[in-house]
DNA sequence: TTAATAATGAAAATGGTTTTCATTTTCGTT
DNA sequence: AACGAAAATGAAAACCATTTTCATTATTAA
């Protein structure tokens, strides 16, 4: 384990240790393109080393939530879901598009100046007036899907 | 019950019965203007009327939701708060301010019209790109909020 | 009034997530 | 290499918001 990419030396530094189990789930988020619930980690996980246990997985995702790793959202369909922050995949700064009948979730990154634009002054006014500090902010778009459009 | 407001009419209209506890929860969410959990809801009303159960109370909130009448949030805070529609309140088009340490919730209706150019913009391309019709959207802010920041 | 249907409360079940606790692994120090 | 403290782990149990079940009651239309 002596290699250690960017992010595993970060988790180091922070004071944890850079289990296999951990290196797993980091390796699991960063394949896929899906939004993970903690039991999607477990199943993969399980192919590749069937002795982590599902507690691992909500304990490892919880710390990498912390510590401004995985991004955690829960869309209300029941179970979180989980991604690895944008920072560490090739993605570029995202938001959601939801269906409501199937709870596909599809990235976009469409209109990030427009967003920006919007969100600076809103940022700015809203810090302003409410007192906040605004650290993130959350843009989805709910409706129906192409595929629930055909039914 | 013979008077009925225009909500009243449009419940019967779908095919309901305004009963007690059906309207009790909605004059007190129609009270109110903090975002109310299926239980503070229950508490409420317990004041009021006793005989009436919680599991009323979620019967009720997941019929109001389904027809258009409440707005149901799932913050990730452990329970669902539930709002009025703005059409139902005296309240225009608004978003959420969370406090991330104490889950405070705020509502804004600041920059509507920098948000409805940034919104219908961005609607309209991803309806074209996605193949989404797009019904709804939701802008949440985190941070932390001033009562949160003095300590 | 009557019968069909809808709504209700209490209790039990559900299911994702968290906690507990005994055991194992890791890592800095000998 | 061996040691010991601290961290991490898995299995099982607990948790807890929400849902389901089911027997009873209320509402409605005829
Ligand atoms: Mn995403
Ligand atoms: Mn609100
Ligand atoms: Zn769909
Ligand atoms: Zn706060």
């Amino acid at each position: 384990m002596g290699h250690c990419h960017k992010w595993g030396q970060k988790f180091i530094d922070f004071g944890f240790r850079l289990t296999a189990a951990r290196e797993c789930i980091f390796e699991i988020l960063l394949k896929t393109d899906a939004h993970l619930s903690a039991e999607d980690i477990y199943m993969a996980i399980h192919k590749i080393n069937p002795a982590i246990g599902l507690t691992t997985i909500y304990r490892t995702l919880e710390l990498l939530e912390q510590n401004g790793i995985v991004r955690k959202f829960e869309f209300g369909h029941g179970r979180a879901k989980y991604e690895l922050n944008e920072e560490y995949e090739g993605k570029k700064h995202h938001h959601h598009l939801i269906c409501e009948k199937c709870h596909k979730i599809v990235d976009y990154s469409e209109f990030v100046k427009e967003e920006k634009e919007y969100i600076k002054k809103a940022e700015n006014g809203l810090e302003k007036k409410y007192g906040f500090s605004i650290k993130d902010h959350l843009i989805d778009f709910y409706g129906i899907c192409p595929d629930c459009k055909k039914e």
